[in-house]
Order: C-alpha cells, then structure tokens, then sequence
RNA sequence: GGGGGAAUGUCCCGAGCGGCAAAGGGGGCGGACUGUAAAUCCGCUGCGUAAGCUUCGUAGGUUCGAGUCCUACUUCCCCCA
C-alpha cells in the first residue's frame, strides 16, 4: 500500500500524508489505526553534534508538531548518551568524537528551538523532553550484551545501509560506530517502557536504526512498536537543503539572524515553492494552492509568503514582519533600511580613513573573510559603497562617505548588505 | 607479526622529468541576463592595501634550488599470517 493511495482515519496521518511529509512507514495502516484512537505517543531523536539544529531538521520538528496539534504526545529525545558514540548513517567517515562538555553545551542550545513548536508540560497531550544519556550511561557491558546484544545478528548488522556503505567503499567503520544502531534501537524500547511510546520518526537516513528498534522490541516484549520517516530534503535542482557557502542554516537566532534565515526562503527555487509551503508553514493547503498557481514573476509573492511564514514559526511574528519590511525595503524599493545588520565602527577610525580592502573585510563588515578575497572582488565587480560599485582598491572610506541616515552601506553581491555605523 | 601502496592548494576529487603559488574537475563566490528563481555565458577561488610572505602528512638531510631525491617518524589502505 503506497502512501498515495492509502485513505487514512486519523487527522494525524491525513495531514501527513497531504503535506507530503511521508517517506517510508512500516504500517501505515496500523500507525493511523493508533493515532485515531488518540493520544499517541511519538518520539523524535536528535543528537548533539552541533550547537544548534538546522534546516535539515525541521522536517521532523513539523512531523511532531502536528502530531500534537492532533491530539498525540510528542517526545523529543536528545541523545545526549548516542552522541558520544556517533550515528555512521548517511556518513562517509567516522565523526569527530565529541568531548563531554561540547555534547552538553550543544544540548542546551538545540533545546531552545523545541519551545517553538512544541507546548511542553505534565498533561497528556504535553510533550516530553529526555535525554537519553539518562539510561544509556548506566549500561553495564556484559548485562548489556545478555540482554539486547543478544538480539541482534551480527550478519543482519552487517546489511544495513549505514554499515554495508562503509564496507563497500571501503571506508573504516569503527566497533564504536557499529553499536550505535544498537543504542538508539534500546532507546526505543526504553521510550516504550517510561512513556508508552509507540512510533518512531525521523529523516529518511534514519530508517535501518528505527526498523531495527521495531525488531528489538518485538524481542524484548514491547507491544507493536512503528516506524515512519519524511523524505531527505533536497531542493528541485539537486542540492542538499541547509547547507550554504556561509554553512549550515541555523534554526537558532543566535548563529543565523532572522534576518537571513528569511532571505534563506526566499532564494527558494521556483520549483520548490509549493512543497516548502506544505512542509514548512501552517498555511491551510487552500491557500497553499491558490500560491502554488502563481506563475512567472508573481511567484515571488509566494516566496515572500513562504518566507515570513517560515520565519515567524520559528523566530515569531515581529522578527519575521521585520525582516520581511527590511527585504521590502532593500530590494523592492531600492531604498536603505536602517534594520539591516550593521557594525559599529569608531568615529576617528573614519576621520583617519578606512581602507576599502578593510572595511569589507573580517575586521569591520566581515563581508568577505579576507582583504584578499576583498581585492579579488572588486576585480569582479563584486563589492559596493553605497550602492556604487568600488573599482579602486586603494580607495578609503571617511566621513564624508555617511548617507544622511548617518551610515555608510557596504554591499557584497546584489544580497549582502551591511551597514557602517559610526559610534 | 611479514610484504606492498598512499598522504598535494586547510571544501572535495585529482595531475605534477628537481626551477611551481603548483594542471584539470566538482563545489563555492562574484559579474552579465532575469523575477532577490532556474538554466546559460564570463571571471575569481593561499595570505598580504606594497615590497613580499607562507603552502604539498611530520621532522631532518642532499642541492644554487625539493611537492618532486634520501632518512626517520605518523596516519590510512591492500595482500599474507
């Protein structure tokens, strides 16, 4: 039974399904039976390898936060025990190892991002969040290996995906490594023990370590545990979602501005426009539609759109209407929005002269990582002064370069654009 | 434990008779065209506002000169046990 065909009883898997976030499900039907009853219990694992979530996760951050605007029990687990071990999954090589600390000041900043989506507490419908180091850390080796080793075949391991790829090409898979599947399928069962959890989500990537935490469980006596996965998210012509020159986009304010993460869907291809407002807005999908059948250059509005909504799911409302005022300003109107990111320079800096190649580069505006790549660019055209293309390196920027809202506007490429604000 | 091979421009792959800031490709960035899109074309892709400086796993050595030759070490891969 495809996902497509399937006609589902539970709001849960219809809205899932609508949207397009259904990948792969071990029973759908089975999953939809469970949901319709109500008060399903799901759980999502995220692990700490960096400070903050990123785009890539979002997906999965939706799946749950429908699940509970459809009366189910989201459990976010942080794998604060999996991440000293490191998922192969979809990896080439072996991930750096982790020290202690670093896993768990990554721990609290990826945290925050739940609050937005998820409504936490004690009632039924609230979610949870645990750490899974909180069982994991306690295994002792040989009890470990009688009681859940034991279930595992070593031959069977050897055919997943994550372990077959780095076989294959020859790759080292640490035992380190090797184990991880077994961990993260433990915890499922654990989740089912303290919370009744009964499905499983997570990326695609994810479905050997989920299938193999469905089989265990059947093993060690859980009821009929599930599994279902969203779709690894490119973009229409290929790309991997999330990762961009500047690198990974954060979900967390701090290491990407509202500011940028806005821009971020609004360079959305064209092709693409309609899936994002079905993944990643709570557009109802009549709205969805009429966007979609925009054509040429009024998609744009449905980018702006996709944009702000986006934007305001995880930054709020008044970030995500600024951001979208500052876009206005700068690329319809043309005109300088005193909201743009802007960095402070000394005044006597100015009075002595700055430097095109510095001012650009990471000392001031940081626009371009060196005063070499800052040469370059004005070569190619690339580097403006309030809106002038700079076409002499050797050129210095004073006082007389502020603009009568008192700054001077550094612009890299038609997008980035920083402000100069004496002080 | 024995034998063989490999480490190249801090994104990846990858060429490199002793004169090399080092071929080529991917990716990325910029420009043109557009609609803050895609596709296409062009340019750039070590640091330095200059003279110049620092790169080819690490440390020594040979040489006027070393990515290229020699020695040791480190890491990885393959074959045998």
């Amino acid at each position: 039974m495809t996902a497509e065909s399937f006609a589902p009883k539970s709001d849960f898997i219809r809205v899932l399904q609508e949207r397009g976030y259904i990948h792969q499900a071990s029973d759908l039907a089975g999953i939809d039976a469970l949901a319709a009853e109500g008060g399903l219990t799901t759980y999502t694992g995220y692990d700490c390898t960096a400070a903050s979530l990123h785009v890539g996760h979002l997906l999965s951050i939706m799946m749950l936060h429908w699940l509970q605007q459809t009366g189910g029990r989201p459990v976010v687990l942080m794998g604060g025990g999996t991440t000293r071990v490191g998922d192969p999954s979809g990896r080439d090589e072996t991930r750096k190892i982790l020290t202690l600390e670093q896993i768990e000041a990554n721990k609290e900043g990826i945290k925050k991002t739940f609050s937005r989506f998820l409504s936490f507490g004690e009632g039924g419908g609230e979610a949870v969040m645990v750490d899974n180091a909180e069982w994991l850390t306690k295994l002792n080796y040989i009890e470990m290996l009688r009681d859940i080793g034991r279930h595992f075949s070593v031959n069977r391991m050897m055919s997943m995906d994550s372990v077959r790829l780095r076989l294959e090409r020859d790759q080292e898979l640490s035992f380190l490594e090797f184990n991880y599947m077994i961990l993260q399928s433990y915890d499922f069962v654990e989740l089912n023990r303290r919370f009744g959890t009964r499905l499983q989500m997570g990326g695609s990537d994810q479905w050997g370590n989920i299938v193999n935490g469905i089989d265990l469980g059947r093993r060690m006596g859980t009821p009929q545990l599930y599994g279902l996965t969203c779709p690894l998210l490119t973009t229409a012509s290929g790309a991997k979602m999330g990762k961009t020159a500047a690198g990974a986009v954060w979900l967390d304010a701090g290491m990407l501005s509202a500011y940028d993460y806005w821009q971020f869907w609004r360079n959305t291809e064209d092709a693409d426009v309609a899936r994002f407002l079905k993944l990643f807005t709570l557009l109802p999908l009549s709205e969805i539609d009429r966007l979609a059948a925009l054509q040429g250059a009024e998609i744009n509005e449905a980018k702006a759109i996709l944009a702000t909504e986006a934007t305001r799911l995880m930054h709020g409302a008044e970030a995500a209407e600024q951001a979208a005022e500052t876009a206005r300003k700068t690329f319809v109107e043309g005109t300088l929005a005193a909201s743009l990111p802007s960095v402070a320079v000394p005044r006597s800096v100015l009075e002595a002269g700055l430097g095109v190649l510095t001012a650009f580069g990471p000392e001031h505006a940081k626009l371009v990582p060196s005063t070499s790549e800052a040469r370059r660019q004005i070569k190619g055209g690339g580097l403006r002064v309030n809106d002038v293309q700079v076409s002499d390196e050797k050129a210095v920027l004073g006082l007389s370069d502020l603009t009568a809202e008192g700054v001077i506007k550094l612009s890299f490429g038609r997008k980035k654009h920083v402000l100069l604000r004496p002080e």
